[in-house]
DNA sequence: TCACGTTTGTGGAACGTTCCCAAAGTGAAA
DNA sequence: TTTCACTTTGGGAACGTTCCACAAACGTGA
C-alpha cells in the first residue's frame, strides 16, 4: 500500500463549512439537533470533499461493530453455501454485516481456535456456527464469550440457541416412504454420529425406523463421497436389496453416477433417496427423491434469534425445529417382482 | 445489546504485568524489542485476562484494515457463489479479509451506490467486482477511488484490471464442436450484450462462428431461465433444427427439463450445450457438454492482481485471459438421419 | 426588564491501539 | 573511569469519531 491520499475527515468538513466538528458529527450521524441552514452548509461541504463516514472510528467509540461472525467449517458444501447466503441477506435486513471465518478446511483444533480468535479481534458482536462437523462441546466455550446461535444442525445443549430442521423427522419420513412402497431389504449409507452432527442422526433415524417396521437393513459406512464406487459394489453383492438410502443429495448423486456406470436401472432395480434439497442437485432432470430442508428459513430464523439475543431478550424458542418436506421424485418406486 | 462486560485492553494487561502499555503493545504486535523476562510476564498476564487484540483500534491508527470489498450483484448464481469462495480463500492466504456487498438484488442505481458507500465506510482497501450485470462505465468511478479488479468477466477498459476466461474462445469452441458433429441448423438462446457482460458476448460468439461456417442459426432471446418452456416450444416449431446452444449450465438444465417433459430425446433428436462448468450442475449423471471456466483460478489470480496493486506494483498483465476447457458429455451427438 | 427554558453551537475527553522520542540501563571499548 | 553504542522501557501524541458539559443566542411569559 503506497501513499494514497487520506480520506477527508469530519474536521476537514467542519473547516470548509466553517463550523465545529461536533456539528458535522451530528449531521452525519443524525443525532442531536442542528440548525437547518447549518445542516445544509455541512452537507454541501461533505459532498464537495467526498466525505464518507469512517465506520472504523465510529465502531471504536461506540463499542459496536454491527458485525456478526459466521463460523463455517465445511463451507464448500452447497448446503452451507446456501445457508451462508441466507444468513447474509437476513443480517443485512437487520443492519448487520457478516464476516465469515473458516477453519481453512483443516481438521486441527488450533485451526478453529485461530478462526475464533480472528473473529474476536474484529469484535464481532455475536456468532453463528454453521458446521455439521464441529462437536457441541467445542461450541460451548464460544457461547461463553459471545451470544451464539447454531444454525442448520440439531443442538440440544441447554446453554446454546439453535435453529434447525429435525433430522429424526426427515430420516423417518424417507424410511416410511420406502416402507410404504414395499421395500423390506434396504441399504443405508451411514455416517457415524461422532463424525457429523447432522449426517449421523439422520442415518441413525433411517436405520432405526426401518428396523422397527420389520425391514432388514444393511449398513454401509460411507462418510466420503469418493467411496461411492465401493458402496455400489457392496450393495450389488446383496441381490435381495431393493433400495439405498444416503445421507445427503450429494451422496445420492455420487451413488447414482456409480450405478449408471454399472448399468443398474434406477428406480426399477434399486430405489435411491437423498437428503437436504439443494436446489441445483434436485433438478427435475434427475428427479431425486429426498427430504427438503427449508434452508432459507433456517438462515433467517437463526439471524432473527441472534438479533433478539443481542437486544438482550431471550428468543422465544430456545431450540427451533423447522418443518421439512418429503419430495418424491423418480428415483424411488416399488421393488421389482 | 445490553451491558456485556468490556473486553480487557492493553492497559489492563499492562497493569497486571506491572509494565507500561507500550511494552504490552510491542509484545502483542511483535514490533520493537522487549526483554525476554518481561515478554513472558506480559504474555502470562494477557492469557490470564483473556486479552485479544482489538483489530478496530489497530485499524484506526494504522490506517489499514486488511479488508477488501467484493461487490457482487448476482450473488445467488452458482458461478458467482463459487467465485466468491475462491476469492475468500485466496485473500485469506494473503492476509486479507473479504467483506461482501450486494446490490440486494434490486436493479436501481441508488442501490449499487449504497453498497459502494458501505464498503467505503468500512475503509476496504480495494475492490473486487464480480457481476455479469454491472456495465463497465459504472465500474470506472469505483476504480477512481480504490484499486479495483474485475473478476470473471471480460473487461477492456484501459483503467481497470481484470481476470477472466475469454468468452469468444468458449463460444467458438462449443460452436466448433457442434459443427464438427455435422449440425447445420442450430438454435442459440441469446442474451443481449447490453443485459449481461458475460452471457452476451458468449452467445454472440456462438452465433458468429456458426454463421461464418455456413450453419443456419435461429436466435431465441432468452435472458430468463423461467421462459425455458417457450424456448423448447420455439425450437420444436422448427423441425430442421438439430441442436440448441445455451448461455450457461443453468439455462441448459432448464431447457433439458422442458425437453424431458415433452419427451424429446437428447442427444438423439436434439443436442444441447451449456457453459461455465458449475460442479454440481455438470455431474456425469447428466453429462452436459459445456465449456468449463477455471473459476478457482480466476478467483485466486484476481486476488493476486489486487494484492500487487495494493503493493503499488502494476500487475504484469493488465487483462488476464485464462484458458477454459471444452468438456464433451452425452448431451451432444451427430444429428439424426 | 428579568428570569427561565429551548435550541444551537463549541471544546474537550474518551475509545484502544501504534509510533516516536526521550530516559534509563547495560556492557564493551578506550 | 569515561564514553559510546545499543537495548529496554515509559510517556504522550495521534488516529476519527461520539458524547457530554457548557456557553451563547433567542424567544416568551410574568
Amino acid at each position: 500500500m503506497t501513499d494514497r491520499p487520506r480520506n477527508p475527515t469530519i474536521i476537514d468538513v467542519a473547516r470548509l463549512a466553517g463550523v465545529s466538528k461536533s456539528v458535522v458529527s451530528r449531521v452525519v450521524s443524525g443525532r442531536g439537533s442542528v440548525g437547518e441552514e447549518t445542516r445544509r452548509r455541512v452537507l454541501r461541504a461533505a459532498e464537495e470533499l467526498g466525505y464518507v463516514v469512517n465506520a472504523v472510528a465510529r465502531a471504536m467509540v461506540a463499542h459496536r461493530t454491527y458485525t456478526v461472525g459466521a463460523f463455517v467449517r465445511d463451507a464448500a458444501t452447497p448446503f452451507y453455501g446456501h445457508l451462508l447466503t441466507a444468513l447474509q441477506e437476513r443480517a443485512a435486513f437487520h443492519g448487520y454485516r457478516v464476516v465469515t471465518a473458516t477453519g481453512s478446511g483443516g481438521f486441527e483444533v488450533s485451526d478453529e481456535y485461530r478462526a475464533l480468535e480472528t473473529l474476536a479481534m474484529l469484535r464481532v458482536e455475536a456468532l453463528i456456527v454453521c458446521s455439521g462437523l464441529l462437536p457441541s462441546e467445542q461450541i460451548v466455550p464460544f457461547a461463553a464469550r459471545l451470544p451464539t446461535v447454531v444454525a442448520g444442525r440439531p443442538e440440544t445443549h441447554p446453554s446454546i440457541t439453535s435453529v434447525y430442521c429435525d433430522e429424526d423427522e426427515g430420516g423417518t419420513a424417507l424410511a416410511g416412504h420406502l416402507l410404504g412402497l414395499g421395500h423390506r431389504e434396504i441399504a443405508v449409507i451411514t455416517v457415524a454420529a461422532s463424525s457429523s452432527v447432522t449426517l449421523g442422526p439422520r442415518t441413525a433415524a433411517m436405520t432405526r425406523h426401518l428396523r422397527e417396521h420389520g425391514a432388514r437393513v444393511l449398513e454401509i459406512p460411507g462418510p466420503h463421497r469418493e467411496t461411492a464406487g465401493a458402496w455400489a459394489t457392496e450393495v450389488l453383492r446383496h441381490p435381495e436389496i431393493t433400495a439405498v438410502m444416503t445421507p445427503s443429495d450429494r451422496h445420492a448423486i455420487a451413488l447414482l453416477e456409480q450405478l449408471r456406470l454399472r448399468d443398474v436401472a434406477v428406480p426399477e432395480r434399486l430405489s435411491v433417496t437423498g437428503y437436504d434439497g439443494i436446489g441445483d442437485l434436485t433438478t427435475p432432470l434427475i428427479g431425486l427423491t429426498h427430504w427438503r430442508q427449508p434452508i432459507d428459513l433456517i438462515g433467517s430464523r437463526a439471524v432473527d434469534a441472534l438479533v433478539r439475543l443481542l437486544d438482550g431478550e431471550q428468543p422465544p424458542d430456545h431450540h427451533q425445529a423447522l418443518p421439512g418436506t418429503l419430495v418424491i421424485g423418480r428415483t424411488t418406486a416399488p421393488p421389482a417382482g
